[in-house]
DNA sequence: GCATATATGTCAACATGACTGACATAAAAT
DNA sequence: ATTTTATGTCAGTCATGTTGACATATATGC
């Protein structure tokens, strides 16, 4: 079944560490999420719950907007769930101060508390993950991987302020 | 917005660098495949078809159940995609030669020639990533992520005979 | 102050890719 | 001959994304 990972010449070799790349962010990505899925289930939640509580979470006080920005999803994705959140109680809405149009975002108690549930177990994932590869690993998976997305989300996520690869 | 990260004391920063880990690998996943999915889309197919492409490309020859197994997912979900791949000819079928009841898969020459397209967009991004990090952060990234994965994936995908960690 | 732009929300219809459950067929294994 | 296995299929459901159209309140520009 398996005639084609052997590694022979460094070309060939080269190939397949890349295809290796590949399904190791494919894999961890699958399993990564698997546990917060099931504690997402409990409260009839999905994935797309443990985004909105984690960048709202990340980033009290939010404008719709910007989450969307985040997201990239469109408004009428984001209102089925960021509804049901609000009515559930895991996040309020405030009117913004200067501009009341706004809606800011931020998670209640309840919201926080289900926020450091899911976000322990995969908190506990890389803790393990980093423990077991090493400082000098762990900067090595920052660095590819910040290399991998788009300036856009480097910028805002990681910020001009904090270094995003310059140390 | 933003008055969460800053980095204040040792013991915030560490949980401020897991949440950023976390950050990393779900941008980068979406980052990803957002280009792989642009070029489905010509084709009318979506992610789930490139995950099948992608696995019998790498497994030429693979049972159906062991397709399956390496995806998590039902046979009903399979079937869709997988069926509009066979009756599209991107992947053919052959009955097993020792047990008559597989149905052993592998891309056509269509299949082949989507399957470097997507790949290509892919590898692409990988190897810009892997030359700005250097050599050391590439070992980095395979260690952490390597880490992360269940141990099935590991042996699954990057097998007892190819050096998962130990080298 | 009036016109326009912006931030947000909502209704409706649709696609994709997952799921469960039930049932069917052919071939292998006991 | 019976049971198990590999595969396929029908039917219904769910989560999460999409597009398009329209509504409301507030801010902004002239």
């Amino acid at each position: 079944m398996t005639d084609i990972k052997s590694g022979i010449n460094p070309l060939f070799l080269r190939e397949e560490d890349l295809r290796q790349g590949i399904e190791l962010l494919y894999f961890a990505y699958r399993d990564f999420t698997a546990e917060p899925d099931a504690i997402l289930a409990e409260y009839g939640f999905g994935r797309a719950h443990h985004r909105v509580i984690h960048f709202v979470g990340r980033n009290p006080r939010i404008t719709v907007s910007e989450l969307l920005a985040i997201l990239k999803i469109t408004k009428q994705s984001l209102s089925r769930v960021l509804g049901q959140l609000v009515r559930e109680e895991f996040i309020v809405q405030h009117e913004g101060t200067q501009d009341r149009r706004q809606r800011l975002l931020e998670l209640t108690p309840t919201g926080i508390a289900l926020e450091r549930r899911l976000s322990e177990s995969q908190r506990r994932r890389f803790a393990d993950a980093y423990r077991h590869a090493g400082a000098e690993a762990v900067e090595g998976y920052r660095k590819v991987l910040m290399g991998m997305i788009s300036e856009e989300d480097r910028e805002r996520v990681f910020g001009p302020k904090s270094g995003d690869d310059g140390d």
